[in-house]
DNA sequence: GTGGAGAAGATTTTT
DNA sequence: TCTTCTCCAC
């Protein structure tokens, strides 16, 4: 047999259908691709193809995706495969905002966040007769209905708050995240722009499509030709933002509104075991497999019993000892121990419906003294000092220096004098150079804990860079590799994988929650199975308290569709034995 | 600007 | 039930 050409790098290892996507050529494609079946490979592997055989100039494509993170991760897959080729991959965001600043130039809105928008809402409440607090409460349905084009505000005093509220904004030139969107929109009515950008940008491939809101998916109908080279990845299985206006039938609008839309599903699944996708599966309604699993184990899902949350929570802090090896008699009374094999913390994660949930399961693993990282931590760039910091520093570059001015500590009177001073001192500063003058200028404390966190964030900034971006990153607050078992919501888990996941409070009134629309919590449910790869607990508890209000203390009708042969049912966990606290701090 | 009393509001979240 | 917000007196 003569010796095959070796494929290009970018290509190995695809199976035919992710091949089948990763190859098309000529129209608009949509690829469905469930839960570990390779989406992000798929997508970054596309682009690098594009690149490969001369159908896109790296300039003449940009990659959209849903967070800064995922953006990194994609640009760095495509770098490697194509010699360091600098592909565009930016959030919706991101993309807008940089297009607002080359068609606009000077004229662009800048963007202010979002505690400065609500601030900015209370403003424009009172310019209404209304009151600031009614303006702050009200900012999110401002937001929400901001996330449709037009936007769709349905009483009268809304649209009332939202006009005023978008004057306010654009009084001084600003923008809040929803009217980057809005204004790039507006750009694009003009058929001429929108020629323009179409040429200047013939491919385009979107990630995690069944996320769009209105006013997105509107974007990626402005920016992309009805025949043209548009490439959406998603999976409407796993459309868990209906609150903010995604819908998984955007997908299915996508076929309509393109033409000639060529259609790739990906079934091969390389995370979960088929008995995980069969009985999330199951969850939805879909029938059994579905997606096919390429691994042979078949672990069934344990669901668990407690009778209430302490219980749940204790013994999921002796499950997480056992897991990683902790060898305590307790953790052997759970049986979890025993021929597992040893993990590190980071191989587990807790998930819950709702942020509340988690605190009984934090005070039990502090109590335990194992490590955690709660997704829901406040970020310390929230504070005070440091919003204090970022204003000067912003003013100090220029940025929105009228705004920021009237809003630093002492207000205007105390630093129109000082600025100019300032402003040259730290020219051509980082702000991580910046910073010990900006802390003097605001006579604060560097040995304040979050001003320490902005310190770390900002030495990773380079000089000139616009620190926005990373600063918006929480995550970047906590050391990177820190050893810990993750505690995050079904919502915030999507996109993540874990060998062990623990799902805690699968009960009546939490899944699903009430009043939520029963499918998109089926698909949260859904979201959350399908994250683990080898082992799944689904725990439940009776006499459930929440916001003081007691929850039924029965198990989720979700359990229920999950086929019994799927699953293994152990009653009350073993009894609750001696717990041994540990002095082991976190954080 | 601080602090205490009382009210309100308490899913999910990225940019 | 508990936290956060708001308002007003100091």
């Amino acid at each position: 047999m003569p010796p095959s050409p070796r494929p290009p790098a970018h290509l190995a290892g695809l199976n035919p259908e992710q091949l089948a996507a990763v190859r098309h050529r000529g129209g608009p494609l949509l690829v469905e691709a469930g839960p570990g079946t390779g989406k992000t490979r798929v997508l970054a592997a596309r682009a690098a193809d594009l690149l490969s055989d001369g159908t896109a100039r790296a300039g003449g494509m940009l990659a959209v995706t849903f967070t800064n993170q995922a953006a990194a991760e994609i640009r760095g897959r495509i770098a490697a495969w194509t010699g360091g080729t600098e592909v565009r991959v930016a959030t919706f965001h991101g993309w807008a905002l940089a297009f607002l600043n080359e068609a606009l130039g000077a004229a662009a809105p800048a963007p202010v966040d979002e505690a400065d928008a609500r601030e900015l809402c209370a403003e424009a409440a009172a310019e209404i007769g209304l009151s600031p607090a009614e303006g702050r409460r009200r900012w999110p349905e401002v937001s929400t209905g901001r996330q449709h084009h037009p936007p769709r505000l349905p009483d009268e005093t809304l649209a009332r708050l939202a006009a005023a509220y978008e004057a306010r904004l654009g009084r001084d030139g600003l923008t809040d995240f929803d009217g980057l969107i809005l204004h790039a929109l507006r750009l694009l009515g003009d058929p001429g722009r929108r020629a323009a950008l179409r040429r200047a940008l013939p491919i385009l491939l979107v990630d995690e499509f069944q996320d769009v809101s209105p006013a997105q998916y509107e974007l990626v109908r402005a920016m992309a030709a009805p025949g043209g080279e548009v490439t959406v990845i998603g999976d409407p299985d796993q459309a868990i933002y209906g609150f903010r206006g995604a819908s998984p039938a955007f997908m299915a609008r996508f076929r309509r509104d393109f033409p000639g839309t060529t259609v790739v599903r990906l079934r091969q699944a390389y995370r979960c075991p088929q008995t995980f996708l069969d009985a999330a599966g199951a969850v939805l309604g879909a029938e059994a497999g579905r997606l096919r699993a390429d691994r042979p184990e078949r672990p069934r899902l344990e669901v668990r019993a407690f009778a209430d949350p302490g219980a749940e929570a204790r013994w999921i802090a002796r499950a997480v000892e056992g897991a990683v090896g902790g060898l305590s008699h307790d953790a052997l009374d759970a049986g979890t121990a025993g021929g597992d094999r040893l993990r590190s913390l980071s191989d587990v994660a807790i998930l819950y419906r709702v942020n509340a949930l988690a605190d009984p399961v934090a005070a039990a693993l502090a109590a335990s003294g194992i490590p955690f990282q709660r997704a829901d931590a406040r970020s310390p760039l929230d504070h005070p000092s440091v919003r204090a910091v970022r204003r000067l520093w912003e003013a100090a570059c220029g940025r929105r220096v009228a705004f920021h001015l009237d809003r630093l500590p002492g207000g205007r009177a105390a630093w129109e004098a000082r600025l100019p001073g300032l402003r040259v001192e730290l020219h051509g500063r980082s702000l991580g150079g910046a910073l010990p003058r900006l802390l003097e200028a605001l006579d604060l404390d560097p040995r304040d804990p979050a001003l320490e966190a902005l310190a770390r964030v900002a030495a990773r900034i380079p000089p000139g860079a616009d620190p926005a971006p990373a600063l918006g990153h929480p995550a970047d607050l906590v050391a990177p590799d820190l050893e810990a078992v993750r505690l995050l919501s079904l919502h915030a888990a999507k996109g993540l994988e874990f060998p062990v996941v623990f799902v805690a409070g699968c009960e009546a009134e939490v899944l699903p929650w009430p009043g939520a629309d029963p499918e998109e919590e089926a698909r949260l449910f859904y979201v959350g199975l399908t994250r683990a790869s080898e082992r799944l607990v689904l725990c439940h508890a009776g006499r459930r308290r929440l916001h003081g209000r007691r929850l039924p203390g029965r198990p989720s009708p979700f359990l229920d569709r999950i086929p019994p042969a799927l699953r293994e049912a152990r009653g009350p966990a073993a009894p609750a034995g001696r717990r041994r606290p540990r002095q082991r701090t976190l954080f």
